[in-house]
DNA sequence: GTAACTGCAAAATATTTGCATCCTT
DNA sequence: AAGGATGCAAATATTTTGCAGTTAC
C-alpha cells in the first residue's frame, strides 16, 4: 500500500511528504470521492487547510485524482485509474452520489452512454452523476 | 414577456417584486445557464447580492430554476419546462458547457440515456454535462 | 394592516496569496 | 545546497443570519 502510494508521487515528481502520503492513503482507503472538508476531518486537522487546497490542486494537475461535479457547492475528488496522466483526464465512467449517506461511488465498470448532441456541437468530456439510494442505504 | 414572468411568480404563490421580476427576465432572455456571480453582473448589482441569493433558493424550491452541477465551485442556474413543481424536478435533460465561451445549454431536445447500475443501486435522479465546444465556438 | 420581501450589518465560512521556514532530494 | 513544500498571517471572496424598514396585496 504505501509502496503504492510511493509510486504514484515519484512517477509524478512529486516530493514525497507527509500530507500527501496522507491523503493519498485516505483516497485509497475510502470506496467514494471525498470533498475538501471531508478531508480535513479524515485527517484529524493535522495539516493546514491551505496545504490541502494545494495538495488537492496538484493531484488533480498531475492527473492523480479527478473532480466530480455537483449541485451543492462542494467538489468531491477521486483517484483516476492508471491511464490518467498530466493534463488527461480519462475518467470516463459513471459516478454515484447517495441521497442517504452521501457515499459518492465511482462506478468504474458502467461506461459513459454515448449521447447525441445537436448539430455544431462537439464533445470533449461527459460527466454522469447518477443521484439515488446506494446498496446500502436500499433496505 | 412580462404578463408570463407575472404568471410565473403568481402561479407559485409569491409576491412580485423588482428583483424577481428582473432576475426571471435575465434568464427568459439567456440562452443558457447563469451563476450566482453572472446574475449580479447582469443586473448591474442593482440589487443586493443578499436578495439574490434568496431569490434564486426561493425559485429553485418552488420549482421554477433548477440547479445545473459543476466542477469548478459555481452552481449555475437555468429556468425549468413547465412541468416542474414544487419539490419535483423533472429536468431530465442533457447540459452542455462550453470550454470556450462558458456557456450553458440546456438540449432539451436531448434526452438523457439509459444507465445501467450494478445491482442494489437505485437511481433517482440522472444529470449528465458534456463539456465541448458549442455551435458558435466551433469554427 | 399584515405578511412577505428587501437591504444593511455582521457573522461564519471558504479560498487565495505572500512569505519565512522547513523538508526532500 | 537548492528547490520545493508547508504553515502562518492576512487578504479576498462567498454564503448565511438577524433585524429593521419597506413593499405587495
Amino acid at each position: 500500500m504505501q509502496a503504492r502510494i510511493m509510486d504514484i508521487l515519484k512517477k509524478n515528481q512529486l516530493s514525497v511528504t507527509e500530507s500527501r502520503k496522507k491523503i493519498l492513503e485516505l483516497f485509497q482507503d475510502n470506496p467514494g470521492a471525498l470533498a475538501h472538508h471531508d478531508i480535513e476531518l479524515k485527517t484529524g486537522e493535522k495539516f493546514d487547510r491551505v496545504t490541502i487546497y494545494r495538495t488537492l490542486q496538484t493531484f488533480v494537475e498531475k492527473g492523480i485524482l479527478h473532480t466530480i461535479p455537483s449541485a451543492d457547492n462542494s467538489i468531491r475528488y477521486a483517484l483516476c485509474k492508471d491511464e490518467c496522466t498530466e493534463g488527461h483526464h480519462h475518467d470516463n465512467h459513471v459516478h454515484f452520489i447517495c441521497d442517504k449517506c452521501e457515499t459518492t461511488y465511482c462506478l468504474e465498470a458502467i461506461t459513459v452512454p454515448e449521447v447525441k448532441l445537436p448539430k455544431g456541437f462537439v464533445p470533449n468530456q461527459i460527466e454522469v452523476v447518477v443521484n439515488g439510494k446506494c446498496r446500502n442505504c436500499v433496505k
